[in-house]
DNA sequence: GCAAATAATAATATCCAACATTTTTACTTT
DNA sequence: AAAGTAAAAATGTTGGATATTATTATTTGC
């Protein structure tokens, strides 16, 4: 396992299955279409046969495996095709989750979005500075963060899980962009802060505009030096 | 159960508790926030502990189910604000989805729409001489099939998916409409029809206002005679 | 030699029974 | 009547066992 520490929030064994298979999967220790036999992953992650297959029902269920009847499960592929189609979900969920929470902006709500991008700068800093799975992961938690924020007070309960199920779904796209060194972390902060500063604006075109751009440029390789 | 008749497309044990549940979740025969305790469920609808236990988590990713840490399963409940937020998820996804698939329109396409609005026509017919839970779940799954038809040729298997979940839970609303007599099949049949000429048409506009109307249908009581 | 049929192997889906832990209910005591 | 405690129920988990189904290897026929 990458990370043995294990999150309070996984006060079940199914949870702390699925935490760490989704970890796995989105660092790419488990590569798409790879075959996810039970008895193997039991080795690995421990558990019973029985909570290892909830919890991969669980992951199919959102999107990170692919479950076949009768021929068992594999991590879900993982083409361009699918990141476009994740990507292509995610800009609408995104810009219709901001545009409603825009529309009813509260106090509250706008502290919870500086504050998430505040916390997202300081990871990005800290990616930069010091490389490496730990502060890849903290680093991909926190844009995770932001992200949720912007959608957060748009009222839709089912709007706001969607985007967080899309949004690990694009995990691994994100983590592989950065372990290849194909973000531009200066273009990105230019975007998030122009966002934040969009949204205290209340300027919703202009913010949908760069939520536009941030969530596309997931798609083409932002440095091609 | 209510209908006993298994489906061949349920050739797993979980997917046949699945459909099982699903259908008396829409019919009503477990009502909203129900205590679903497996040993219960078990001897109703049969199969182990573990593949109840796999069958609610299913149906909770559906969101049919409510599924709370050592507190077992319930059902969804289904007060107004649920029946908005799944309304106001559904009328964009099929906007989305409707819009796009008219972009890419085929000849196959547009078949399969004629093809589902007309077996949608004829089961509104049925389910009005012959009213009946048979004819009643006729009646929703030609509408199911014909929503699914709109966005069928949108090109993303992530929105085709959405869209289907969030059909199925819209069901038991509908279906208590129906019940309690509160649609209006002349209004329903308009629009249908004016939809379908819309899209053989390709009037984006049109097409997109009448499928709000439709979707916002579900919202009010109709027939307020 | 190669394709098709068949046997052997592995893997999946399922079930039963049991245990630990947690939640809920009932009861007692102050 | 409120609070604390004990009893009961329900949940989450595990181990092992067994059909069924898929995959692989082998044999057979051409």
């Amino acid at each position: 396992m990458l990370f043995g520490k294990r999150v309070d929030e996984d006060d079940t064994v199914v949870a702390m299955l699925a935490s760490a298979l989704r970890r796995d999967i989105a660092f790419g220790v488990l590569v798409p279409d790879q075959k996810l036999k039970i008895e193997a992953l039991r080795q690995r992650y421990g558990g019973s046969n029985h909570s290892m297959r909830e919890t991969l029902r669980l992951l199919s269920a959102e999107g990170l495996v692919e479950a076949t009847n009768q021929r068992g499960f594999r991590v879900m592929s993982a083409t361009e095709e699918d990141l476009r189609d994740i990507l292509f979900m995610r800009l609408e969920v995104e810009r219709l989750g901001l545009s409603r929470s825009l529309e009813r902006a509260t106090v509250t709500w706008e502290s919870e979005v500086v504050g998430a991008f505040h916390g997202m700068a300081r990871a990005e800093m800290r990616v930069q500075t010091e490389p490496g799975d730990l502060t890849a992961l903290e680093w991909d938690e926190s844009c995770r963060a932001a992200s949720a924020a912007l959608v957060m007070a748009s009222g839709s309960p089912r709007l706001i899980d969607l985007q967080q199920k899309l949004y690990n779904q694009s995990r691994r796209f994100r983590l592989a962009l950065l372990r290849e060194g194909r973000i531009d972390f200066a273009a990105r902060e230019a975007r998030t802060s122009a966002l934040q500063n969009a949204i205290m604006a209340r300027d919703e075109a202009k913010a949908l505009v760069l939520l536009e751009q941030d969530i596309k440029a997931e798609l083409t390789t932002e440095k091609t030096a």
